[in-house]
DNA sequence: GTCGTTAATGTAAGCCTTTACATTATCTCA
DNA sequence: TGAGATAATGTAAAGGCTTACATTAACGAC
């Protein structure tokens, strides 16, 4: 009665190659530790028998599982897919996993996912902006899990993140927008509550109209959430108020493209009757009509190096050098001069 | 000399709450399984240690991960991104979390992905399109892990598919076009050559000819990568010919847009002097100027039926049940009838 | 009260790899 | 040639959970 069919064990390989565990399981993780002949030997062996690691066995003794995990709000914007794209890839690189959550916005989902992840046994995350309960830092401090934040880069924030400045970037694009001679100023944003990359765009602004003796709370905002439509209908109303904005700064490309067609449906011309800038430049932004003029970020760069530090962490156990890309602003067709009053 | 800060274990909860580690793990696992009172005490006893399972011995004793392995080109592609976010949602309803890998549509990434996925203890696989080496699918086989197939549909294929005819997908468009007169065809594709959806989809192009009475070998082809560049060099290679075509197939939105944008660049009027139609209906198409006729791909709703099958098949070890989706033509502005000779 | 059932819980084997440490072989250089 | 260093390999313990099976408790019917 022998056991024909089960899957084949490091110790089948050992007795197939006529070696100890130990060297096959040495063949697998540090080929350069053993002999050449012996090693040629082992891997005929693993042929022959059709093996391959158990993970299980290999998390559970290793105590890692070379994947990591990470955590954002959605792949449907293509800033997060591409992000992830390069993260993933360069990931790969360095032989580890990607394990992917999407929270939807929502942090009780992203608390959530946090713990599942952990709980899946990622080796490290990678988190999108800083603002969480601290019980979640502690949580992955306890749990002795690396954690990384993107898509932000905060001078104060005590934790280690890679990313960009989204006050200076969306400042920079406020400047150019005053430059123009805008003065009535209206913002299509995501809510800043739980968001605070929308929280630091937002701020953005208002401290480049402040630097230009304009006040800041006279910057109309109005919140909604991300997509084309909701950008549409956010335009709308605003150019329905008495005093309608001559230009609008939108959290992403996504609200920007609907607050053009809006315009568009609504005969308002971009950018002679109102201007409309975006940020993210994603491949949505080139290919509306008029070109968005917006905020370019690094998305695939910042993905990259993100992996590269959090591999970087994983493999000597130092802590974190944060990491801050700049973006630049990318002048297309919706930013065009405040009209004549 | 007492371990204070050891991370505790199942057997320090049992202790702790005065059961059997086997009364914590069905806690933990069948909560029904357990009297309510245990139940509770269970769980003070978990809060009041901090404990969280161990993955790795947890994956060892059960022979499962609770996880489930994607394996897509790109997740630069809003369709491929777009479908991942919806698998993934329906996943964390069932429990189940998800590992991500692409392969820049290259073949032999892939397989190396699918084997880095079934190491990493991936329980079932999700893959785009039929084309592989069998050889994959005897090792996913002998490795037991279940593999479903999307973005197509083949009704003579023996594997398991969630998917749509790519074929009849483009031949309704196909037809479409042939209905407003146009006699000289051109698409601009991705290699078909181990792209089964972009085979397909030519496919559906000349059948639909034949049916007309057309050469299905005068349609003009011209292979290239996916990306809006591309799709603009196609473009621009195609309208030098002798007799340029007056419609466009596209392989995909992305290829389109930039087919869209060549065509205002060298002031070719679409649709009046050339019809250019894509295929997928992501946001882009109707973002592009003017908005792109296309195909609608029910690209969510695959992914969230993608995932029901999966888990269902985990859940009951079945064999999973082929489902079509339906696709449908959204006639927007890029085509018209073609000009007269 | 007893028997048969079912519900709740306990016992303990088994899962398979990694790695610290021990051992043996091989090489270098005086 | 032998000591000492280094390379290659072997031994065996440890890692924490799940689950089949065994046991005990609880309950209802007669």
């Amino acid at each position: 009665m022998t056991q024909q069919h089960a899957t084949p064990t490091l110790h089948d390989v050992a007795a197939h190659a006529g070696v100890s565990t130990a060297t096959v399981s040495r063949c697998l993780n540090f080929p350069d530790k053993v002999a050449p002949s012996t090693r040629d030997r082992v891997q005929k062996a693993i042929a022959a028998l059709g093996y391959s690691p158990n993970f299980g066995a290999s998390v559970m003794a290793a105590r890692r599982t070379k994947t990591i995990g990470a955590i954002i709000p959605t792949m449907d914007n293509a800033i997060f897919a591409r992000g992830l794209q390069a993260f993933q890839e360069e990931l790969r690189l360095h032989g580890y996993t990607m394990l992917v959550a999407s929270t939807s916005y929502q942090p009780a989902q992203e608390e959530e996912q946090i713990r599942a992840l952990v709980a899946r046994g990622a080796d490290a995350l990678l988190l999108i902006g800083h603002a969480r309960a601290p019980e979640i830092y502690q949580f992955l401090e306890a749990q002795g899990v690396p954690s990384l934040v993107t898509w932000a880069y905060d001078t104060n924030a005590t934790r280690p993140s890679v990313g960009f400045d989204n006050a200076a970037a969306m400042g920079m694009m406020a400047k150019a927008v005053l430059a123009q001679g805008h003065r009535q100023l209206a913002l299509i944003s995501a809510s800043s509550a739980s968001n605070d990359r929308a929280k630091e765009r937002l701020a953005g602004i208002k401290s480049a109209m402040q630097a230009n003796g304009l006040d800041p709370d006279a910057l109309d905002v109005v919140e909604t959430t991300y997509s084309i439509e909701n950008g549409a209908s956010a335009l709308a109303e605003l150019m329905t108020r008495p005093t309608p904005p001559t230009a609008v700064f939108c959290g992403n490309d996504v609200l920007a493209v609907g607050a053009l067609r809006q315009a568009q449906d609504m005969q308002i011309n971009v950018p002679k009757d109102v201007s409309i800038v975006g940020f993210d430049d994603i491949e949505l932004a080139q290919v509306a009509y008029p070109p968005l003029t917006t905020v370019h970020v690094p998305h695939r760069e910042m993905g990259r190096r993100a992996a590269q530090t959090l591999v970087q962490a994983l493999k000597d156990g130092q802590e974190m050098t944060s990491l801050a890309l700049e973006t630049n602003l990318v002048m297309r067709g919706t930013l065009g001069p405040a009209p004549a009053p």
